[in-house]
DNA sequence: TTAATTTTCAAACACTCGTTTGAAATTGAT
DNA sequence: ATCAATTTCAAACGAGTGTTTGAAAATTAA
């Protein structure tokens, strides 16, 4: 038996879709393409998901809305402890979140990784509506334990520190070095998610708790 | 007058492509779209690039080899000094060539940064190819003097910390927010350049200087 | 078993895609 | 002014795009 077909026909389509959106971007990917790998019929995305836009809108908050679930919970969980102001448990709460995700295949692993990291740079409509009032949430609640936990700074450099944290983060668990475009063969292997987090974690935490820029 | 047509046909092309590719990716940019902005036959884009495919390329490499030439001639010039040894002039030396970039309006300014962004999270097979052995000096030249400033890293933990620096660098300058997917109005605003190196520095400075996470 | 509902399917829809063509217009040199 | 080379142009090329249709098949309910 096909290991594909096993699956609902709409699950088939978010799997192919994923991985094809990924690789090559919303418009680089047609219906047939991803019809073709689902295994399925091309008039069966428009019967699920009722258009492109709205399959890519369900590929997207398939993998973020359990990310945002599970970050918010670690954040929770480490605000009733006696490192609620630690800010470098609260980056490894943030983390950790990202590490599970990538550990659990319910999840899709590293996929959504790789999703976010694609779908930031190439901002769909659909997205900038729908997705920010949904999961606002998780931005603000970091933002404010970031701003407790580094009162020397201000609350806009500290904006800029998570910035720079979470750009540094997906980017590596993603794979995507941008001086790859530079060099034949890379320097760095993300296939080892705990590898990353290793690597990560000093660079992170001495950047988080950096003398401020300018004074608060 | 009109100031778009005072240009040469190829550079109205390239000037026009590159901020559609910039904003809608590769594929999401249609040549008629492109020589619509250009004011231009569509006919232009073979008759100048071949295909376009080679559009992409040439619009790559006008803004990639004056940044590779700008940072490498940054690092040759730090390399006579007393400071030759030091990470933090090291990232200071690359960081005000991508600053030097875009206060430049003949480098394309800011746009330049926005580009690379755009780009190694989209890679192009003909990127792939050609690009790496062209501008490999960059890495390679970086990668040297770095380890050579932080000794009692392995050469592999140098590379992830070259990575995180740049991702954080060239996302914070292009104004690639990964959690502005989950915000209604962003945290941090990328408009001054300068602003944005002086955050940078502290977070990046402290990031690259922070003990090793395994023994060298 | 029959009837109602859900799902699948091949075919076609109108449209856009990147590229090519061959002639017209422009430019530069003699 | 004449010729040659370069550049521009409208038009068309075949192929691929997302979406819709209406009937066939499969599933579920009675």
């Amino acid at each position: 038996m096909d290991a594909v077909k096993n699956l609902d026909t709409s699950t088939r389509i978010l799997n192919a879709a994923e991985l094809l959106f990924i690789d090559h971007g919303f418009d680089g990917t047609s219906m047939r393409q991803i019809t073709a790998a689902a295994e399925v019929n091309i008039a069966a995305v428009n019967y699920y998901f009722g258009s492109k836009d709205g399959l890519f809108q369900a590929v997207f908050e398939r993998r973020a809305e359990p990310f945002v679930r599970l970050s918010l919970a670690k954040l929770t969980e480490l605000e009733s402890t006696v490192q609620a102001n630690d800010p470098i448990a609260i980056a490894e709460s943030f983390l950790s979140a990202a590490l599970e995700m990538g550990s659990k295949p319910e999840y899709g692993g590293l996929v959504f990784v790789r999703l976010l990291a694609r779908t930031y740079i190439e901002p769909r409509a659909i997205l900038k509506e729908k997705i920010p009032q949904r999961y606002g949430e998780l931005t603000r609640r970091y933002q404010q334990a970031l701003e407790r936990a580094l009162p020397e700074l201000s609350a806009a450099e500290v904006a800029w520190r998570f910035h720079f944290m979470t750009s540094a983060m997906f980017n590596a668990f993603a794979g995507n070095h941008v001086l790859r475009l530079f060099t034949a063969q890379p320097m760095v292997n993300a296939r080892d998610p705990q590898r990353v987090a290793q690597m990560l974690l000093p660079f992170i935490s001495a950047g988080l708790t950096s003398p401020a820029a300018v004074q608060a």
